[in-house]
Formats: C-alpha cells, sequence, structure tokens
DNA sequence: TTGTACGCGTTATCAA
DNA sequence: TTGATAACGCGTACAA
C-alpha cells in the first residue's frame, strides 16, 4: 500500500491564502463567511478534492455524526424495514449508521452496545426495554442519548418510539373472541429478556380473563424465531388435547413456521385451526392462506426514532415518548372455528 | 446535557504512575510490557471505567477499524444474510460495520460510497460490478481496499467475492430445456446498471442458443424488485402470445410476484406455466407451490469478503478473487410444458 | 469578517 | 521494558 497523503485543511488554507480557520468556518458555518472569500475557499476545496479528516473532526467536535442500531436479527423483514427508515432519516441529515444484531441475546446485545459506544456512537436506537441495571448504568453514566423502539415506557431517562404490544395482541384476540374462539394457545418467542413477547402473550390472556374464559391454562410454548422451532412448537401444541381452535403467534415468522408445519401434517388452516401472526412483514401477505397478523408502523418507528435521536443530540429536546398505533389485518388464516 | 468527562489514558498513567505509552502499549501490544505493570494498569483501566478515545485513536492511527457495506436494499432477505455474516466476521475481529442501502440508484451508491469513506472506513463491501469510472477514480484515489460481492470479475486493483451470475442462471435454463421448455420469457432486473441482472438473462441465452433455439425474439421484459412491479410485468408477459411455457425471473422476490399474481389471474403453475427464481430466500421454501431457483451462499459470501477486507488492510493479501458455486434447487414451480 | 493559538487523546518514534 | 515527545488534523475561544 503506498503512502497517500490527503489534502489537509492547511492545504487548502495556504492554497487560498486565507486561515486554516476561515476554510473551517466555510464548511462548517459558511453564513459566517464573506461570499467572496467562501467561494474561493470552496473552489479550492474542490480542485483539491480536500475531504475533512474523520478523526480529527471527531476528536475536535466530539461528536462522531454517527449512530448505532442493535437489532435482535437482520435476516428477516422484521426489522429491515425499521432500518432502512432509521438509516435514510439519518442521510438527510448527514449522519451514519453503525449497525450490530444480536440474535435475540441479551449479553451480545450488551457487549454491542459497549463497543458502540466506544465507537463513538452520538445515540443509540435498541429494540425493547428489559435488559440488565447494569448497562442502562452504564448508558446513563455516558450520558448517550437511547432511543428504545417496538415498546413503550416511561420516559426518563429514555425515549420511547413504539406502540403497546399486549394491546396489539389483545385487539387480535378480541377479534377471535368475537369470531366464536374459545380454546386460545399461544405460540411465543422467548420472554425472559424479551418484553415485547411477553407483552404479547400478556395481551391475550388480559382479553380471556374479560371474556371470562379459560386463560390459566391456556397452553403457551415457547419457541426460537424461525420456521422450524416454530413448527416443532406448533406441532407439539396440536398433539395436547382438547385442541385449541386458534394458535396466536408471536410474530409472523413463527406463524408462517406454524402454517407450513400445519400443511405438513395435513392440518387445515384455518377450517380445522386458525392461526395468527404479528408484524405484517411481506411473508404474511405470500404465505397461502394470507396470514391474519396486527399490522406494526416499522418504517414510521425507524423514522422517528432518528428524527428523535438527531434532536436530542442537537439538544433540541430531552427523551421522549412516542406512541404508534397498530390494528388488525384480517387475511384468510384466522375464520370461525370449525371452519 | 451535564458535561460529563470520561477518563483519559493519562488518567490512568497518573494512577498507576507509569507513563501513557506504557499504559497504551498495553491495550494495544500487550506482550510487549512486562507482565507485573500491566496487571497494575489493566486494574486501574478496569476500575477507571477508563475506555479509549475513538476520535484519538483514530487520528493517531490513521485506522478507525471501520467497514463500510452498500447493498442495494435491506428489506428483504436477498442482501440481509450476507450482510449478518459479514458482520458477524467483523465482530470476531472486533471491527464494526457501517451500513446503507441505495435502493438499487447508483447515484445514491456514489453518495454513499463517498460518504462511508469520508467517515473513514477502512475498507468497503460493495455489490456488483457496474459503475462510474469516477468512483473507481475516486476510490482509486483513496487506495481503500474494496471488495465487490455477488459477482465476479478480473481483479485488479478491485477484490471479488462471488459466483458467476450467467452461469447460474444457464443451468437453471438447462435443465428447463432437459424438462422440455422451448418457449422462455425472462423477467428481469432493470439491467442498465446491474452486472447481476444482466448476466441471468445472459446465461439463459446462451443455453438457449446452444440448443438451437429462438433467442434473439425471448420476451425480455424488466421490472423493479418488487412483488407488484414484477406481477405487472409477469401479466404483460403472459398477454403476449405464444405464450412462453417458462418465466424465468432475475431474482425470488420478482418470481414470488409472478407467482401471486399468476393465482390472483388463475393461472396454474407450474401446469400452465413454469416459474423460477434466483438467490434461493426463504420466500422460495415457503410459497406454494414451492420456487425452483439457483441457490446462492449468501452466508458464505459475506464472511468471505470480511475475511478478505481485513486481511488486505492488515497488508497480508493483495486484491482476491474467490469464486464460490451457486446450484439449481427443484421445487414444484417448474414442471414439464404442460404440467 | 478574519486570524492566532491552543487543546483534543491517542499512537509511534526514538532514546534510555 | 519503559518514558519523553512529537505528530495527527480539526474546531473554537479570543483577539484583531
Amino acid at each position: 500500500m503506498t503512502d497517500r497523503v490527503l489534502p489537509t485543511l492547511e492545504d487548502v488554507a495556504l492554497k487560498v491564502d486565507v486561515s486554516t480557520s476561515t476554510v473551517s468556518r466555510c464548511l462548517n458555518e459558511p453564513w459566517r463567511v464573506a461570499e467572496a472569500t467562501r467561494n474561493r475557499v470552496l473552489t479550492a476545496v474542490a480542485e483539491l478534492g480536500y475531504s475533512p479528516n474523520f478523526g480529527a473532526q471527531v476528536l475536535a467536535a466530539k461528536r462522531t455524526n454517527t449512530f448505532g442500531a442493535i437489532v435482535p436479527t437482520m435476516s428477516n423483514a422484521i426489522f429491515a424495514r425499521g432500518l432502512q427508515a432509521f438509516q435514510d432519516e439519518l442521510m438527510r441529515n448527514s449522519a451514519t449508521m453503525l449497525v450490530s444484531s444480536s440474535s435475540y441475546d441479551a449479553q451480545i446485545e450488551e457487549h454491542q452496545i459497549r463497543t458502540l459506544v466506544a465507537r463513538g456512537a452520538d445515540g443509540l436506537l435498541l429494540i425493547g426495554k428489559r435488559r440488565s441495571k447494569s448497562i442502562y448504568k452504564f448508558l446513563e453514566g455516558r450520558g448517550i442519548p437511547v432511543v428504545m423502539a417496538w415498546t413503550i415506557g416511561k420516559a426518563h431517562p429514555w425515549s420511547y418510539v413504539g406502540f403497546d404490544n399486549a394491546a396489539g395482541s389483545a385487539s387480535l384476540a378480541a377479534r377471535a373472541v368475537e369470531l366464536g374462539h374459545r380454546r386460545f394457545a399461544f405460540l411465543s418467542g422467548e420472554r425472559a429478556m424479551n418484553d415485547r413477547a411477553s407483552d404479547r402473550v400478556r395481551g391475550v390472556v388480559r382479553v380471556l380473563r374479560q371474556n371470562d374464559l379459560e386463560h390459566s391454562g391456556m397452553c403457551i410454548i415457547e419457541s426460537a424465531y424461525t420456521f422450524d422451532a416454530a413448527g416443532d412448537a406448533f406441532q407439539r401444541i396440536m398433539e395436547s388435547s382438547p385442541r385449541p381452535t386458534i394458535v396466536m403467534c408471536g410474530n409472523d415468522v413463527q406463524a408462517v413456521g406454524a402454517l407450513k408445519r400445519a400443511q405438513a401434517l395435513g392440518i387445515c388452516v384455518p377450517e380445522e385451526v386458525s392461526i395468527t401472526g404479528f408484524d405484517d412483514v411481506e411473508l404474511a401477505t405470500v404465505v397461502e392462506p394470507g396470514l391474519t397478523t396486527v399490522h406494526v408502523p416499522h418504517r414510521e418507528m425507524g423514522r422517528r426514532a432518528a428524527e428523535l435521536l438527531l434532536a436530542q443530540v442537537a439538544g433540541e429536546c430531552g427523551p421522549k415518548r412516542i406512541k404508534l398505533q397498530t390494528h388488525v389485518v384480517e387475511r384468510q388464516s384466522l375464520a370461525p372455528p370449525g371452519g
């Protein structure tokens, strides 16, 4: 690798015969410099192909203009749309995005939080709110703005851009009750460190109780968020007796896993059992029968999370709590019991 | 925001009563420091919660340990798996990943390349190889290692970790010919700035020619990589006469779009028309009938791209050309013409 | 409106 | 094995 030497602020300054501060100002606060000088400077900048040295800029300005996002997974569409929107909004504000995925593992997530903070992230987007005290203390100690998405909580000192997971699954359960379902099962994600998963179960339990239906005995099985694991879990559920008339799933991936397994087992959906999802990703529209699910405003969450973080680092506002709405999307996988 | 002051190298040095150089060495080249000193230093580091200042580190070391990845889209699984593997491998080497998505737009991609380079990326992962001379000149001028994935090319001065797109679609076409197909149509992505899309079409044309089949008149329609756009394109293809017996698609997303439209129009797949994809993402296994497609080793590409970039910035090797294999995955959407 | 001068926290060179 | 010291390139008071 040959040693290339890039032009510095000083090179530009020398060429135009002004001070480095003037060049710096032209780039950062152009309005504070006379138009004539500014033009000469900017011309020289273009001619030399000057571009500020990132490290120096960060060291001096104490900001990286970089935001970290840690999502449980990038492999399916659930968080991809949100990330895309997050990054688009950052780009519109000439900021950049660092991303990691934690594989739904709290330990890995903690490590990644520390890494991104060490990397100088000006702010962080995290999914969910259930994590260790120590990592919250760490974040608070660094005074870094954090937005938690896909969930909602009380604000201070963190921001939330999300929705009520319990309410989302509750409205879906309510619709199922309305259609005549009485025997529910829930195929959940692992709830231990996942507040979204717990809330989604909780919402259903609440509805059952309100309708004086058996809820304490509702079959709840946890599985990983993969087709195969969910398929296995579904199979176990269907081996129980009496069979549920509806299996509500923690998300669309699990629901599709369940659906495919049902077909493999020759169980008709929705005639013999209804299946529902959560998220409303493309997958839900592509399977046969189409998946009844809860629509989540992924893009808006991503966009508003970025807006909020940018505003917070700019000191324009403090932590906020932005609650978005979900709604049930009815397709064919949910029908009255018995078809 | 209260002004927090984080411990610096000097704070650690003072506490242990050594020089800052020693502390720095303990962190970066621990073997070059006496074990006793090292232990005292590391203890102090832990006690103070010291973590190096990123900007200062970059400024002094001239490396960010950060790698940029620019993909056409994050919204579906096509590049998500590759990115995941890329980032996993980076993380294993305590490097981090910056990502952008260009929405399949060359202009946006150029802008993002410049941004990531300005942001100090030590290396870049790009998808495909067809882009403007000027951006290549820019990259060459900066001497930044670049790996182009999802494609293969002659190496110098760039690296490639990919596969032969033409060969992939060719083997699929050959199989279709073997099954008796004679009238082909291709539902392609936009080829103007997309070498993968062009190559995939080219592979099919080659096979048709080799089998003395009509190829110059093969119906080729381009569409965006979305369900709806692909559905529209499929519909136009099926309105032509004589109808093709097989519609090969540029990727799985387009193929699923075509498949769903076929079902909406009451056209039976594969009885009335076969449909094939490219990529072999989860989507392909979930639709009914399952999609016959070309399997692409996404994860391995991502992983090896990271390995290669890391090796290149470490000066352990120069640009390389790593060619991986694809293979046809037969499911139910491809069958002999007439069912 | 522009310039001077210093500080930011590290790494790297060289000497001890 | 350790320490002094010089970069590294930019932002920003403060002065002119």
